[in-house]
DNA sequence: TCTGGGGTCCTAGGACCC
DNA sequence: TCTGGGGTCCTAGGACCC
């Protein structure tokens, strides 16, 4: 163990990072006795790079060039990733396409192949499963995985974590990067410093010594308005926040602030890492927003997009099983204001009219006469797994619309999203092209 | 430069009930 | 007539993540 108890092992040593002054590479392989003792042990895997690197599979021309995944360079949209070469001249994910050509007008904007993306993603998701059953997907270019117990399959810590960053390379061809330690948090951190094409293992009892000298904005839900305001109390590094008393967390940050305190001593601490690792969840909520490719205010083309929005949202409830109570309305002007307006039904619904009468209610009733319109949103939430009550006459209504749309969904798979829809016989159409929604890669360094 | 889309969790105020 | 406090539901907005 080295002096920090920081292990750092990186399978090329062609990108160095700085990540290298502050630990020391395990030159010429892996230590054999290194043991968790019933620690927890979690891993964190991350695709290096992943929509720009699966391109690359599909395209080996891209290899070394600026390529931007998100779309067009005239679109309103943002970068969901960027190629390392396209980051040298300043693109990042989240930056706006238009900028992103700005700065490099060379780069090759691709709209993206989601389909090929879950390819991988599954490909890469066996693999994990081939490690241990208790797998979870945290999103479709990283996963969390519960280890704990399985060193006399695998091996300690960095050695499995090597044969799996091996297995998932000979199983895609694509890098990546492993984080792990006693905690989710610190298995994430730590494949965010491996990066790129690395190991990180925090031995236990390592952890503080590890977390201290990062930058608060390193702590997963610490962005960027949580790091100016710790920036303000002189709270700069992992190690200022674990040194404070939790009462003055607590005083300035609430709730959130006991959490962050936890976070700080690389505890899974607050909403987003509790639970095991590898149960199933339905979902809160199911949405889907458009953003027109010019502003409108003409109420044909707006109920159009909304009854296409209010179908999409109605075809996934019907793919979950899943009936929704509360259905809000998404409302972006011209000036990028924002509002959001909600009912909630007395009984629950998957019913594509009613969802799109819901919204268009809501529409009519809270729109700014005649100002542009930018975006509209279809939210649902107050999930059940049953319509909920209905008299009688209602019930047997509801059941009936229910096996239509699920012939209409099946008509959909067999024909095509066009064949069957309620948007397509209203006045104003919905014309606009869509493309499937892409993530985008991670929060943009600095 | 003008800012996507799909989510989760948290806060805060008001209504309503006990 | 005035005044409580707690719990739950609903709504709106915002931070954050990928």
């Amino acid at each position: 163990m080295t002096e920090t108890g920081i292990l750092v092992s990186r399978r090329t040593r062609a990108p160095v990072n700085q990540q290298e002054m502050l630990s020391t590479a395990i030159r010429g392989g892996v230590p054999e006795r290194l043991y968790t003792e019933g620690m927890r042990s979690i891993f964190h895997v991350d695709m290096d790079a992943f929509f720009v690197s699966v391109e690359e599979l599909y395209d080996p021309s891209l290899i070394g060039k600026p390529v931007v995944v998100g779309g067009a360079a005239d679109q309103r949209g943002v970068v969901s990733a960027a190629s390392y070469a396209a980051r040298k001249f300043g693109v990042h994910s989240a930056m706006p396409l238009r900028t992103a050509y700005q700065l490099c007008p060379q780069a090759i904007f691709v709209e993206g192949h989601p389909e090929r993306y879950r390819k991988y993603s599954n490909l890469v998701k066996e693999v994990l499963q081939q490690f241990t059953p208790l797998v979870e997907m945290a999103s479709i270019d990283e996963a969390y995985l519960d280890m704990t117990g399985t060193e006399r399959l695998h091996g300690p810590p960095l050695l499995a974590a090597h044969k799996l960053h091996n297995a998932i390379k000979a199983a895609t061809a694509l890098n990546n990067s492993i984080g792990a330690g006693s905690s989710r948090l610190l298995a994430k951190v730590c494949s965010d410093q491996a990066k790129p094409h690395g190991i990180v293992w925090i031995p236990p009892g390592a952890e503080a010594a590890f977390l201290a000298p990062l930058d608060v904005r390193k702590i997963p839900g610490v962005g960027k308005v949580t790091e100016q305001k710790l920036h303000r109390l002189g709270i700069r590094q992992v190690g200022d926040m674990a040194a404070l008393e939790p009462k003055f967390l607590a005083e300035h940050f609430g709730q959130w602030g006991l959490a962050l305190g936890g976070k700080s001593k690389g505890l899974d601490a607050g909403g987003w890492f509790q639970g095991e690792i590898g149960e199933e969840q339905d979902p809160k909520s199911i949405s889907h927003e458009h953003t027109f490719s010019i502003d409108t205010a003409e109420a044909d083309a707006l109920e159009a997009a909304l009854a296409h929005l209010s179908e999409k949202v109605g075809r996934r409830l019907r793919e979950h099983g899943l009936w929704a109570r509360t259905i809000q309305l998404k409302l972006r002007y011209s000036d990028f204001s924002t509002f959001t307006r909600a009912l909630t039904l007395s009984h629950a619904t998957q019913i594509d009219t009613e969802i799109y009468q819901t919204a268009r209610d809501l529409l009519r009733k809270n729109q700014r006469a005649g100002a542009p319109i930018r975006l509209l949103g279809v939210h649902t939430s107050g999930f059940s797994h049953e319509a909920g009550q209905l008299d009688l006459l209602d019930g047997a209504q509801h059941e009936r619309m229910g096996k239509a749309l699920n012939a209409m969904d099946k008509l959909r798979d067999k024909y095509g999203e066009m064949s069957v829809s309620l948007a397509l016989g209203m006045k104003g159409r919905f014309k606009e092209r869509t493309h499937e929604a892409l993530p985008n890669d991670g929060k943009p360094k600095k």
